[in-house]
DNA sequence: ATACATACC
DNA sequence: TACTGGTATGTAT
């Protein structure tokens, strides 16, 4: 019953403003007087008012649903119920409580730190951050209902003793390099969350402790140095062992189990303890030493999955743990009262939204499910339901490749043009820097912006290829920008924040889809009945994700089978990687004497730029691209698939699927699994007219990626234009450009995307071709001229990687026939102020005029 | 593909 | 005086 309940009336409004006091640390606070300082502060603010808005718009949210509520009927009710039954007795057969999975999570981290290195801190209410916004607070402060993510001038109010200390990220750097060290001896996978929060399944590590002696479960207090570790004394000796943060926790639920000499001495005269070989005595040394090699202290959570383990970690917090026992009966219970906005994921507004339908326990979700599931997507209730099961990851999944990366900054209004732009371009340089240091480039930039009445807006623009410069990535934002403010004319933009955002990175994006369409044809071979806290969540268990296996990837294997006959214009539709391919390989068939090197400048920047993780081997990437004699042995790289002794392994099954001949191949020996897909390119390419994988097909570099964790992971590398590009461009291409520091950009308006997607090719009538580089439809089908356009479009790709200040003022004309382009259009513009694909935009409408000539348009500088 | 909302730390 | 910044993901169009 938490503020949820009323905020259900009218006056909900309130719900966003409200202290939060649901996480930790905030029991029996005088919840109205706090609130109503929190009101006072804030009332009236523009902030407040769009805090009204929003609350609105949810309340809104609520409304529909009731309606949509009201109108269900007992059958349609009934029906759901069998539904959810199913995916609940499906999702029960599942259940694994075999893992021990343990959250960590440090207490009041930054306000700890601080606390540690400023002893006049200890006694008093302070937190971290600004008078603007705090990141943390201690547990001093947070009596007063001063938390996380509370503006600090508020706080002051709640609590004007307040001591507000600016953050200092490095220091908090540096003592999370501490605590992972600690972590990776428990679990060298672990995935940290945060610099203070991580997930360590701690199976492995426990098998092996039973057969540790004592000597390598004992850990000193303070001058540590262990059996099994060297760790230095890296702090300064000063706070005495009893006062590791005394303040913070002295009545924590479980602090620090035995002082010094009450379990032994050590030759060295320093106190020791011995821990035990239970989990519970392993979690527990393991934030002993976390204590003693930082003078702070984490509390942990120890389930059978991360969302429990999650909600686990906050139970005993600070400095305690918490286990939940890995059975059936202890898991339900526990999930019976669990408050749904415990679970990570359900945030705010879920809880409101379930709040409106009765629900705020977990019990309550159960109970729901058949309404839940025709109320909300089918995501939403599938977690739902999930959650209800007391269900969850009992893999730690491994650290994901960044999707993104963006900088942004707020400020005191700001609307001048001038200022507006400078600091665009500020945002881009930090943006570039960031990008150069991970070795990234991406296809879309997307601008964000904050009025000052702290309305949001995002404008996004991809373009064709990949970008990472600091000319670059400004050239597209300050086009977004002046759209906006052309939008907005004649008001200003009055902004109180700007940030960038560059996604759609080339390096690891474009290789997923196939990848993930390898690991469904390896998995069609196993029974899969899934489980979405096995291996793969994504895959498992639910019937959308076999769809998504079906239509999705299943797909791209039909439409490479058709790709031969489609050339010879039996099956116009291509997707893009076989137009892609189709070209490549005419391209390697032209510069088979003339290639070089093959990988240019460009090229080894990819390769540098591996992954976030340094796992994959990004040389790959482009090894294939100039692989006119790969082997179709490597279909499969020969690695051999590791043993695993995780939940991982799963996904290997006892027989592997051909995506040849779709047949199921009786090994899981990936050596015969080669040999037999060569047996079946060799016979399919004997045989025209058979359902057949086109020779095309076997540079697909494929390989198992096996020093990832323990999932037998086989990538299909698809091969990036642009490297592809850089391996094939040849002399003459390169002389027909000019470079005269002109960039050519294309401007799309109005593009007619058709349908590379639309699994229901064979169908198709009209060929349809798209070039794969510019993306805009082409209206001859004839091959050649199709070809020469995308050797156009390739040459100015090349040019852009070349150097991105070379460029060239080469006007591609579009394949012909009439309607092909309306709308597209290729401009030259200085680098410093290049111009790029823009649509709606006043200042360079879809325009007929564009067709075929461009290169002679220009637009209005930003700004004037 | 784009925009916006939600969520987490 | 003053309500973050970075990333991911879901939903709707």
């Amino acid at each position: 019953m938490e503020n949820g309940a009323a905020s259900t009336k009218a006056e909900g409004f309130l719900s966003r403003m409200a202290l939060n006091d649901n996480k930790a640390g905030m029991e029996g606070l005088d919840r109205d007087k706090i609130n109503k300082i929190i009101m006072e502060s804030s009332k009236g603010s523009r902030f407040y008012e769009n805090e009204l808005k929003r609350e609105q718009q949810v309340n809104q949210r609520i409304e529909k649903m009731m309606l949509q509520k009201a109108q269900i009927t007992d059958q349609q009710l009934k029906k759901a119920q069998a539904q959810v039954e199913r995916m609940t007795a499906e999702l029960e057969r599942s259940r694994d409580l075999s893992r021990v999975i343990v959250h960590v999570d440090m207490d009041a981290f930054y306000a700890a730190v601080e606390m540690r290195d400023c002893p006049e801190l200890k006694d008093k209410p302070m937190a971290v951050g600004s008078m603007s916004m705090l990141s943390t607070s201690n547990y001093h402060a947070r009596k007063y209902g001063v938390r996380a993510a509370m503006p600090g001038f508020i706080a002051k109010k709640l609590c004007p003793n307040l001591v507000i200390v600016p953050t200092n990220f490095d220091k908090y750097r540096a003592v999370c390099n501490e605590i992972r060290e600690i972590f990776a001896d428990y679990d060298p996978h672990f995935q940290p969350m945060s610099l203070d929060e991580a997930y360590l399944d701690f199976t492995d590590h426990l098998q092996q402790r039973q057969s540790w002696p004592d000597s390598s479960r004992t850990h000193r207090f303070r001058a540590s140095s262990t059996a099994t570790d060297e760790e230095q004394i890296e702090l300064p000796q000063e706070p005495e062992m009893k006062d590791l943060s005394p303040v913070l926790f002295e009545d924590s639920p479980s602090s620090s189990p035995c002082l010094p000499g009450s379990e032994g001495v050590s030759a060295a005269g320093g106190a020791f303890e011995v821990f035990g070989k239970s989990v519970e005595e392993a979690v527990r040394e393991m934030r002993f030493r976390i204590e003693q090699k930082t003078m702070l202290t984490a509390s942990a959570g120890i389930a059978p999955n991360t969302m429990l383990a999650k909600v686990c970690s906050d139970k005993n917090k600070p400095n305690g743990q918490y286990r939940l026992p890995s059975t059936r009966e202890a898991v339900m219970d526990f999930v019976q009262n669990l408050p749904v906005r415990k679970v990570s994921g359900i945030g705010k507004v879920s809880e409101k939204m379930l709040n409106a339908l009765g629900i705020s326990s977990c019990s309550h979700l159960g109970q729901q499910m058949a309404l839940l599931s025709m109320l909300f997507s089918e995501t939403a209730w599938h977690h739902f339901l999930q959650v209800s099961l007391g269900l969850g990851s009992t893999y730690i999944p491994r650290h994901e490749e960044r999707k993104s990366m963006s900088t942004e900054r707020t400020f005191r209004e700001l609307s001048e043009a001038e200022e507006q732009l400078s600091l665009c371009r500020e945002l881009c340089e930090d943006l570039a820097q960031d990008m150069k240091k991970e070795g990234l480039k991406g296809k879309t930039v997307t601008l964000k912006l904050k009025n000052v009445n702290f309305e949001v807006k995002t404008r996004a623009l991809t373009l064709p290829y990949a970008v990472a410069t600091v000319d670059e990535i400004f050239s597209v934002a300050k086009d977004l920008l002046k759209t906006e403010r052309d939008n907005e004319s004649p008001q200003p933009l009055r902004l109180r924040l700007m940030g960038v955002r560059i996604s759609a990175f080339v390096t690891s994006d474009d290789k997923k889809p196939l990848q993930k369409s390898i690991i469904g044809f390896l998995q069609t071979g196993k029974t899969d009945s899934g489980g979405s806290q096995g291996t793969h969540q994504k895959f498992a268990c639910f019937p959308l994700a076999q769809k998504c296996q079906r239509q999705d990837e299943v797909p791209r294997w039909s439409k490479q089978r058709g790709l031969e006959r489609s050339q010879t214009g039996e099956e116009p539709q291509q997707s893009f990687f076989q137009r892609a391919h189709a070209k490549r390989l005419q391209l390697q068939a032209v510069n088979a004497n003339t290639e070089e090197e093959g990988h240019g400048e460009n090229a080894s920047e990819i390769t540098s730029t591996g992954t976030q993780n340094g796992v994959e081997s990004s040389t790959k990437a482009h090894d294939n691209c100039t692989a006119s004699d790969r082997s179709e042995n490597d279909f499969v790289s020969p690695v051999e698939a590791r043993a695993s002794t995780s939940g991982c392994g799963s996904a290997v099954s006892e027989r592997l699927t051909c995506p040849v001949c779709f047949r199921q191949v009786e090994t899981t020996d990936l050596n015969d699994f080669n040999r037999h897909i060569d047996q079946c390119l060799s016979d399919a390419s004997s045989k025209p007219n058979q359902y057949t994988v086109s020779d095309t097909e076997s540079d697909l570099d494929l390989e198992i990626d096996h020093k990832e964790c323990e999932v037998m992971e086989i990538r299909a590398v698809q091969c990036e234009v642009e490297e592809d590009l850089t391996s094939n461009r040849t002399q003459e291409d390169q002389r027909s450009l000019k470079s005269d520091s002109i960039q050519t950009v294309l401007i799309n308006g109005d593009n007619k995307t058709v349908t590379s997607q639309q699994p229901q090719s064979c169908n198709d009538k009209s060929p349809v071709l798209i070039c794969p580089i510019c993306q805009l439809t082409q209206d001859s089908d004839d091959l050649i001229i199709f070809n020469h356009h995308v050797d156009l479009c390739l040459n100015r790709v090349v040019l852009h990687e070349l150097g991105g200040q070379t460029s060239s003022s080469i006007n591609l004309p579009s394949v012909t026939n009439s309607k092909a382009i309306d709308g597209g259009r290729f401009l030259p513009a200085q680098v410093s102020k290049g111009k790029t694909k823009r649509r709606d935009s006043p200042s360079s409408p879809p325009s007929k005029k564009a067709k075929g000539l461009g290169p002679r348009n220009t637009i209005d500088k930003f700004f004037r």
